[in-house]
RNA sequence: AGAGGGAUGGCAGAGUGGUCGAUUGCGGCGGUCUUGAAAACCGUUGGCUGUAAAAGGUCCGGGGGUUCGAAUCCCUCUCCCUCUGCCA
């Protein structure tokens, strides 16, 4: 959520960033937005006034009726069952505007950082840069979909799409044998790494509150997309984000509690509602997934130093599996809606020829802080903190490319720094 | 799930209708003393809103009510604890 404050004092500046991720009714909202505060500012004083002189009165009631004064108590009384009147309609006005003013802040996205290039599409993202070759298969090589059927020759499909159709439905894959070690594998290495990186591993809930989906903007906009509860009013985690950056909701650190770093996996699960077409084949894109996800809370003025360290950090896991990979600086209509700076890594899918999202990494600057109220002591004041995310890594796409790139004659061979953790060499 | 008891400032814990945003202790911060530290002593120490700074307003789990006045009384919701039951 937007600042009030920043937004009644930059007021052009906030609607020209805004469309730069085009979105349309920038200036329209923001002057309603202002119009609003305007109006709530008047009626707030309004009321505090009517209140102060009701709480003088009724201290004053309270001493004449020591004092046995009756008439003078009587006299004040009746003074406040005027105001006490003016209140109520002060109040109720004050309540409306604020739902008002606050229902078109929430609809407002976060400002793009300076950097974001323009651009409405995935199209018009700026490639940063890219790392590794792209490997050259045979004609024959096959997309991880029917490389999964092939193998293990011994067990039977490491990934089976069918028998997941079978206990839930579309989506929701089944691992089996080395598939699910492989998977195991992953995890172990991803929260390995992260702990030498001085994350803190977090094990949260997969069920959150509507306040949690609210702090990290998934609510009110998002239910869509997630899997509810209806009886409680749950959901599933669409990502550990949620869990882990609300641990620190309603918090005040102190500066010496930063950088907060944590690293969590989760299951994720997402409905992906209307997102089905082509290019969704096999690992590509599911209802449940696995990934570890990093998390860092830290002092405004560092959040972007934060935020390439941890896209280097996710970068040398990808060095480490030997993938290919690429960074793009998503530009402003592709941005999620609370980023303000978003970087995306994407490995390269040798048989399926493409590229695949395997993490996104953003900054958030305050746009979470406010809605979460997580803010810090400096110089005597409270100061919201900056909040950053990534994932390192989302499991399945990882998956898709080391099965496809490593697909030779003889079978899948794992990544040198993978075997260890797996166990095996290779899937024949 | 049933019965009972709770929810107060970073923590502990008073406060049962009126100068209570809240006694006190611990913790934190600043100072005196000390070569330094500890101890002791003195001072200070909530959030939000508002202002140039004040003043003012608001908040004692959430919401609603009674009253001139509510942390305190009433209703309701949520959560926690104890006992009983069930269960990985």
């Amino acid at each position: 959520m937007l600042q009030l404050n920043y937004l009644r004092d930059h007021r052009e500046a906030v609607i020209q960033r805004l469309k730069h991720r085009f979105f349309l009714t920038a200036e329209e909202d923001v002057d309603r937005i202002l119009a609003f505060d305007r109006k709530r500012r008047q009626l707030q004083l309004d009321l505090d006034t009517t209140q102060a002189r009701s709480n003088a009165l009724s201290k004053e009631i309270g001493q004449r009726m020591k004092e046995g004064n009756q008439e003078a108590a009587e006299s004040a009384r009746r003074e406040t069952a005027e105001l006490k009147q003016r209140a109520r309609e002060w109040g109720e006005e004050l309540a409306t505007t604020e739902k008002a003013l606050y229902d078109v802040l929430v609809t407002l996205p976060n400002l793009p950082h300076a950097s974001v290039p323009a651009g409405r599409t995935a199209e018009e993202n700026e490639v940063v840069l890219q790392h590794g070759t792209l490997p050259d298969l045979p004609e024959t090589a096959l997309p991880h979909w029917d490389l999964v059927k092939q193998y293990d020759r011994k067990t039977g499909p490491i990934v089976d799409f069918e028998l997941g159709t079978k206990i839930t439905g579309a989506g929701f894959p089944v691992y089996k044998g080395k598939g699910a070690r492989i998977q195991r594998a992953l995890v172990n290495f991803f929260l390995d790494e992260a702990q030498r990186a001085g994350y803190v591993e977090i094990q949260p809930p997969l069920v959150i509150n509507r306040d949690s989906g609210f702090g990290t903007g998934q609510l009110p906009d998002k239910d869509g997309q997630m899997y509810h509860i209806p009886e409680e009013d749950f959901f599933l985690i669409p990502t550990a984000e949620v869990p882990i950056t609300n641990l620190y909701r309603d918090v005040i650190l102190a500066s010496a509690d930063l950088p907060v770093k944590h690293v969590g996996y989760t299951p994720c699960f997402r409905r992906e509602a209307g997102s089905w077409g082509a290019h969704v084949r096999g690992l590509n894109r599911l209802h449940q997934f696995d990934k570890v996800e990093i998390v860092q809370v830290c002092q405004p003025e560092h959040s972007y130093a934060v935020l390439e360290e941890m896209s280097q950090y996710v970068q040398g896991l990808l060095r480490k599996l030997e993938l290919p990979y690429r960074v793009l600086r998503l530009c402003g209509g592709d941005m999620g809606f609370t980023a303000a700076l978003t970087y995306d890594m994407e490995v390269y899918s040798a048989a399926q020829k493409r590229w695949l999202e395997v993490s996104s990494i953003s900054n958030f600057e305050t746009y979470q802080a406010n809605r979460l109220k997580l803010r810090y002591k400096v110089e005597g004041k409270t100061q919201l903190l900056h909040t950053l995310n990534g994932s390192a890594l989302a499991l399945p796409r990882v998956l898709a490319a080391i099965l496809e790139n490593n697909q030779t004659s003889e079978g899948i061979l794992l990544p040198k720094i993978l075997q260890p953790y797996a166990g095996f060499e290779k899937i024949d």
